[in-house]
RNA sequence: GGCCACGUGGCGGAGUGGUUACGCAGCGGAUUGCAAAUCCGCGUACUCCGGUUCAAUUCCGGACGUGGCCUCCA
């Protein structure tokens, strides 16, 4: 890190304010975000700390160096849901190969979706299940320091051990009680105490320790696994608001108690829900869509929609605001990217070309995208302008840099190779053209547009009229 | 009931104690064989009620509305 470096600033929640990033280890920033539970594919609402975290692991690689961050993102592959899931989609086979069976096709389609929202690999991605010694030990380390008690067969943790539980999320321990909605099992000695291993009955997944077959709670593995990858203490610990109570507080008890810390990550940062044409979104009210349905189906608007279009369409709100995803907002991505995509076609695009400053300026200011985009928008005018050739080079470089295709919106994506039946028929049309022979071009032009191919006339710097095409999407 | 967010023009969406985004759509112009694309120009706003202030959309209080959490839901 050099003296140039731009600071990045940050909403804690831990503090409700902004503040200033100034990571533990500037050659080796760590950050930790919650990943999916594999039972089912991932909607569109899981999509957005996806997203969201992506930029700033670009972010901080850009500012840090590409080799001087670690991203961990965990998959949670043990859970009450995927057995439930596993007994119901192969009722047939025995549970530990159904589970597999449901847990390696949700990772897999989850790495697949990712992937199309343009987003790069996390420098980790565990899974919970193997890391069950390393969630026993801190369980073990939790009881010996009294931090945990043995009940009816579960391991409990014990939220009176710990004077600042609640600190996350504004909480107290009298706050929870006087909400409890559900009957507080007997067994626990606190209404708020929570499971760090449970038993589980022969036809349950479970693992053998000192506290019987059993298997993990569901905090204890975010403990666990960012402990092994990152430390006790580390920078930054992503998640969807509504993890905020009980998971993050919880992994907050558990880590700072087992190691005696005074924190488990400095800043823990927040994406806000997501709304579908204005309701929110659940299986009952029909408008639950996954992130594959949007891409390969007409769930949303009665058409698919490319990767590149969701993830714009995600990051046009500020991640801390509440986002109603609709039809409209998607058309609105849709048309911002292809101005953007049209305004960098043709540039030169070297392999270490830097992104614009002013983009990463607004960026470093919380991850504020959409003053990045107006950035982004004034290079673009720059660029249709006369002699916007370093313009044009500018953008490109940023759009790779905020992770969108070059191209996904004019060819049918980025690496195509162009139909070889297009350049003919482009330049039968220019030669009728010239001969003015209008009725022909334009025949040409409207059989062209049948195959979705819409074409743009305009004139090279010689005067000579020139014809360029792009996709069109609907 | 407790805790936490949010409420800006037709739509999206920043930001600010006083001048004020930006984009989309809309309108006008340039360009074009006609288009498309592109460029130039133009409009309407800060949920309501109090308070602080010379001045509030911006600060404080309240109301109303929306959403989230308190139930292994991102």
């Amino acid at each position: 890190m050099t003296s140039g470096t731009p600071q990045i600033s940050l909403y804690n929640t831990l503090t409700r304010t902004k503040e200033p990033f100034t990571p533990l280890d500037a050659n080796n920033v760590r950050m930790y975000v919650c990943g999916p539970t594999v039972y089912d594919f991932a909607h569109i609402g899981n999509a957005r700390p996806v997203i969201v975290f992506d930029v700033l692991f670009r972010l901080l690689r850009h500012v840090y160096g590409a080799e001087h961050v670690t991203y961990v993102r965990n998959i949670t592959d043990v859970d009450d849901k995927i057995n439930a899931r596993a007994l119901r989609d192969y009722p047939d086979l025995p549970l530990n190969e159904a589970i597999r069976k449901v847990t390696e096709k949700t990772e897999a389609q989850f790495l697949s979706d990712a992937r199309a929202l343009g987003t790069l690999e996390p420098t980790v991605q565990p899974r919970a299940t193997d890391n069950i010694a390393e969630m026993q030990a801190l369980i073990g380390s939790l009881l010996q320091r009294g931090h945990a008690y043995n009940a009816a067969g579960e391991v409990l943790f014990d939220t009176t051990s710990m004077p600042d539980y609640g600190q996350l999320s504004g909480r107290n321990l009298e706050d929870n009680l006087a909400g409890a909605r559900i009957a507080v099992d007997a067994h626990k000695k606190n209404p708020a105490d929570f499971v760090l291993w449970k038993q589980s009955s022969d036809s349950e997944p479970g693992w053998d320790s000192p506290w019987g077959r059993g298997r993990p709670g569901w905090h204890i593995e975010c403990s666990a696994m960012s402990e092994r990858y990152l430390g006790q203490t580390f920078d930054i610990h992503g998640g969807g608001l509504d993890l905020i109570f009980p998971h993050h507080e919880n992994e907050i008890a558990q880590s700072r108690c087992a190691h005696g810390t005074h924190a488990m990550a400095n800043i823990w940062m927040h994406n806000g829900f997501l709304q579908v044409e204005g309701q929110k979104m659940s299986k009952s009210l029909g408008n639950f869509v996954t992130i594959n349905e949007l891409l390969e189906t007409g769930a949303m608007g009665g058409r698919a929609w490319i990767g590149d279009v969701l993830r714009l369409a995600m990051l046009m709100t500020h991640y801390r605001e509440p986002i109603d995803f609709s039809v409209k907002r998607l058309e609105e991505a849709e048309a911002k990217l292809r101005d953007w995509q049209r305004a960098a076609r043709g540039a030169e695009l070297a392999e270490d070309a830097a992104p614009d400053a002013s983009v990463v300026a607004e960026l470093t200011d919380d991850l504020n995208f959409h003053r990045a985009a107006v950035a982004l928008d004034f290079i673009a005018k720059k660029a249709n302008r006369d002699g916007g050739e370093s313009a044009r080079s500018c953008l490109a470089a940023t759009l790779r840099f905020l992770g969108f295709g070059l191209s996904s919106l004019l060819t049918s994506g980025d690496g195509w190779e162009e139909p070889p039946h297009i350049a003919t028929a482009i330049a039968d049309r220019l030669a009728a053209l010239n001969s003015r022979d209008f009725a022909k071009a334009d025949a040409i032009r409207n059989e062209l547009a049948e195959q979705g191919i819409a074409l743009m006339d305009y004139k090279d710097e010689t005067g000579q009229r020139q014809t360029r095409w792009e996709m069109k999407h609907d």
